[in-house]
DNA sequence: ATAGAATGACTTACATACAAGTCATTTTAA
DNA sequence: TTAAAATGACTTGTATGTAAGTCATTCTAT
């Protein structure tokens, strides 16, 4: 009666709490709500075209899994992302475009001057 | 003999509007974070430990990318995800986690009842 | 104006994430 | 209670993502 090992074999990589437990949590939420919706994991899979397996990570928080994938999960089962409402989302995809275009385009260290002459 | 083909067969994949929108929207805002805290995007790569050109498809919004990667450098730019500040992150992680608790662990349609003697 | 740095856009070799399949174990509806 | 279904945990072959490198271009501080 050994626990299974619940997480697939990965090659240390380091990621920091707070990062870590946002993929967490975005799994969690895509759970609730599924079972909320009374959705299995292979009729989310389908929906999200993607394999049950990768439904079965995203869920476990696996930080390997796609974002596109994890996304279009959350917002089949209806989990907001950045937005509450999805009007918003594109407001604001609009109003960031903006602000990037007011905003340097590359940033550069102060650079040395070199006096050889003195 | 054939030609090497040089492009990569890249299977047609479909997101919803909102999916891809909030990708593309995670890329703006660490965009953003990281031009205003003056990082040039191999420093962030460096800071978050992946390739730079991992960073550009990130600010970009490649849905390809892994969720982990991209998490991790909003974390390091300070972009919030899901809550506001961090402790309220982990407060959620454990009310979901309770919350999951008491929800039914696995979904199944209603089963069709055969009457074979009627 | 210009030099030096940052960015964008490629390529290639390699590592690994993915789908598909199987089996054992829960779980739930009847 | 119990049978059907869902889930968890594996494996394997293959497709695809990733790092590293190069080059041309754009950008910014001086």
């Amino acid at each position: 009666m050994t626990m299974a090992n619940t997480e697939r074999p990965r090659i240390a990589r380091t990621y920091s709490r707070y990062g870590r437990e946002a993929v967490t949590v975005l799994g969690q939420q895509i759970r609730i709500n599924r079972l909320e919706r009374r959705l299995s994991v292979a009729q989310l899979a389908e929906r999200v075209g993607v394999s049950r397996d990768m439904i079965q990570r995203i869920e476990l928080g696996d930080p390997r899994c796609g974002i596109g994938f994890a996304f279009e999960a959350a917002t089949i089962v209806g989990v907001p992302l950045f937005e509450e409402d999805r009007s918003k989302l594109t407001t604001r995809l609009a109003e960031q475009g903006e602000k990037l275009r007011l905003l340097p385009k590359a940033i550069q260290r102060t650079r040395m001057v070199v006096k050889d002459d003195f």
